[in-house]
DNA sequence: TTGTCCGTACCGTCTGGACGGTTTATGTGT
DNA sequence: ACACATAAACCGTCCAGACGGTACGGACAA
């Protein structure tokens, strides 16, 4: 859940700015070229490491498939234990907050959720942690929420935004997003429709 | 918009059963080994074609993976039609029928979406069309919806769906997924919240 | 014969990653 | 403080295999 682990399951290796940094550059590469251009020597060239080093801190080309999935999936559980934590210190209502946590990261994150994109194109099973992580969010929310319904609805609406964003669909003017993300925070506070 | 005439632009060839049996392997491929694992090789041991066969329906990659986006969207855009001239045929407000026809079509042909992965995956120009046809629907929506704000809400969502299957993120079970669709099609019925 | 449609053989390039070498941090005995 | 040892962190090269695409051959209908 913190950025400041090991990541990988497969040795130890601290977790050191230089992982951080290729992680940065497969995403850029994902972004701009695609995800079945995310090779070895393109991160390579972007990250300004060499091939060694590279492999060095990510054993296998699976391994920085794995990074960018775990990154991913840490960022956002992050997020909503913020929102989480921060709503029951006001005493606001959880599902609103949980709403607005994650159309509000997955506007800003959209390079980390490159990842998925790589997971996909590689291999499929990669991204069983994603999966695992939305649901638990989706849960929480639902339970929270006055209108499970609704709830479900505002969630899937907000994972619509969210893939469009990172598949380059963009669909929305800032303020149209804007106003959309305002009325599905508050359809998650209504009772009934 | 029709499925029985010539696809590409590159050539003249018929649309012979041939081009749809290549598609589908594609698809297949794509579905079940990820979108990196789209090859030429591939698709020809799935289809059971040679691969001479395969590059004179498709001369390169690049045009297999437009013609997979290029079914998607005449797929899609079918089906929207067929709702639209039904609804106005029986009278019936054009919004509902069409998230309808969006949520419906969108549940049981994941397997044409896949072109949709392989063209992200290979060069994500390749989707321009199908964020053209989306926007033509979603507009569409938007312009017959009471609550337009509500529409484009029920439309994410609808598309949340979609992306949640095609990625193998299955989030819901056949009883939610029914009745969520319900409620979506409720939601572009009503006029405020 | 000519054109369509598909099969077979093959080539040049790219990719993952194994491997060995080099530099930098971290002790350790004296 | 000093040389020395040991491992961590990083670099550059090489190779087998996979990949996209070409060249060409042949069947078959018009």
């Amino acid at each position: 859940m913190n950025t400041a682990q090991p990541a990988s399951d497969d040795q130890g290796a601290a977790a050191r700015p230089t992982r951080e940094l290729i992680l940065d550059a497969a995403e850029q590469v994902v972004a701009r070229e695609g995800a079945k251009r995310l090779t070895i020597d393109a991160v390579v060239k972007e990250s300004g490491f060499s091939k060694g080093g590279v492999l060095y801190n990510f054993p296998s080309k699976l391994d920085l498939i794995k990074g960018m999935v775990e990154r991913m999936v840490d960022y956002a559980e992050a997020e909503y234990a913020r929102a989480v934590a921060q709503a029951r210190a006001s005493g606001a209502p959880l599902a609103p907050a949980i709403v607005e946590a994650m159309c509000w990261h997955k506007e800003i994150d959209n390079q980390v959720s490159m990842g998925l994109l790589a997971a996909v194109a590689e291999h499929p099973e990669l991204i069983d942690p994603i999966r695992e992580a939305m649901g638990r969010i989706r849960d929480e929310l639902i339970a929270h929420a006055p209108d499970p319904e609704l709830a479900r609805i505002a969630m899937l609406a907000a994972d619509g935004l969210h893939f469009s964003d990172i598949l380059g669909l963009d669909v929305l003017k800032p303020e149209e997003r804007a106003a959309t993300q305002a009325r599905l925070i508050a359809l998650v506070s209504e009772k009934s429709s």
